[in-house]
DNA sequence: TGAATAGTGTCTTTCAGACAATATGCC
DNA sequence: GGCATATTGTCTGAAAGACACTATTCA
């Protein structure tokens, strides 16, 4: 398409029209620690294609929408959750990963604190369930992948930022973040070691409160900031 | 939009028509090391909007078309240099970002290594050149944010990968793999502890060739192999 | 007092970082 | 011989990793 401007110079102008677009979705992994087990948050599809299938929840991007504002739009319409962490995953754009039409999704990874996991969600009447990541049901579309890119990335930002601070509640005894840390990095980790090392990083402070059981009480920590810390 | 399937079960089926659509760029944010500095490919635009300023490389994905191919089609139209490292940096997708429509762009980054700068590209009759990152020009669209995400996404990989391999020629002196690594770092670097460190990893290995000039000669090395390894 | 978990310190090894002298080829 | 760059090793301090016992509460 040319136009002529002002100046009688030929000018290329493009036009949404000239060519044909993609639709646009979002899909987030919501992740969540819970019963010793790193979780996923699935819906099961009521809309063709996997009509029936499990999948990550998501929804088209509106046209004046900006993405993270359709990936925390989406995440609260399916799952009720609100003020998590957020980042931007990926974007996937096989040509075939949607049977029906062409579809670009960009995945958004999302960060629930094991005390805020809803147990059965939302506003819809949609159905909703937590997986362990591990043992995953068949998914939808290209899901399978998302969810191992996310994983992937999760496993590494774990090892350089204070990420995990998304997977804890307010307070915490050192334990369970350790737990934590184990869980995501699916490997033992020794206690001492542990302990040293995360008070080294100026990152916790300790509480006045105490967790009781039928054990020696155990001191809770909060994060000093709960935003993203990039170590180094 | 509902529809009946042939088990009389109402079924809602999503329709690209249902829904107004974005248009998907790619644009690609091609790195080099060239005269001691670290150097990005600019191209100067041709249409509107932002016509005549300087951009980053990229166009429309096709509906047929998977993100990564549309990114290597754009390299070579635009630059003619293929098989480049090309790896998926973030999706941009800010609804003002383009001032007449909406447009989602997915970016990446391409590393060349410096022995294959073309110095002025193409079969277009693009004008086409590099500039040094520390001193780009005022870009068209939110550019200058995608550059600031690459740069960050280069520096902190180059920590933890061996990324910079794309960056070099086949064989190389180990003076020239240090000085890419303190440009990308911006500092620096100790030559006995490099050499040692580097020899350590186990990704480099001498060839028979030596570099001479009016100076000791240099061993040339290369790249086991030139492929991303993740350290650790 | 037994069960359960919290909390703590030392030693060894590895790695990062500071640091300077010799080697080689070309003119 | 003088210049330019290549090549090499030691020491020190910091951090990672292995490792085991005592402390506290509750039933």
């Amino acid at each position: 398409m040319t136009l002529t401007n002002m100046n009688s110079q030929v000018v290329k102008y493009y036009d949404p029209n000239d060519y044909d677009r993609p639709s646009v979705t979002v899909d987030i992994l919501i992740f969540a620690i819970d019963d010793g087990q790193l979780k996923v948050l699935l819906v099961k599809r009521k809309e063709a294609p996997f009509l029936g299938e499990w999948a990550l929840p998501g929804g088209f991007v509106k046209i004046n929408e900006d993405l993270e504002t359709a990936a925390i739009r989406e995440l609260k319409e399916e799952t009720g959750v609100k003020d998590v962490y957020l980042e931007q995953l990926k974007s996937f754009g096989d040509p075939s990963r949607d049977p029906r039409m062409r579809v670009i999704t960009v995945a958004y990874i999302a960060l629930i604190p094991s005390s805020a996991i809803p147990l059965q969600a939302s506003t819809d009447a949609l159905e909703v369930k937590w997986f362990a990541v591990a043992s995953t049901p068949k998914l939808a579309f290209d899901h399978h992948e998302i969810i191992d890119a996310g994983l992937d990335r999760l496993r590494g930002k774990v090892r350089y930022t204070n990420i995990v601070f998304a997977l804890m509640p307010p307070t915490f005894p050192l334990s369970q973040l350790q737990e934590t840390y184990e869980i995501i990095l699916d490997h033992q980790l020794d206690k001492r070691n542990f302990r040293k090392k995360m008070l080294s990083l100026d990152i916790l402070e300790p509480t006045d409160q105490q967790v009781t059981g039928a054990h020696r009480p155990s001191l809770l920590y909060r994060f000093k900031k709960r935003d993203l810390v990039i170590f180094d």
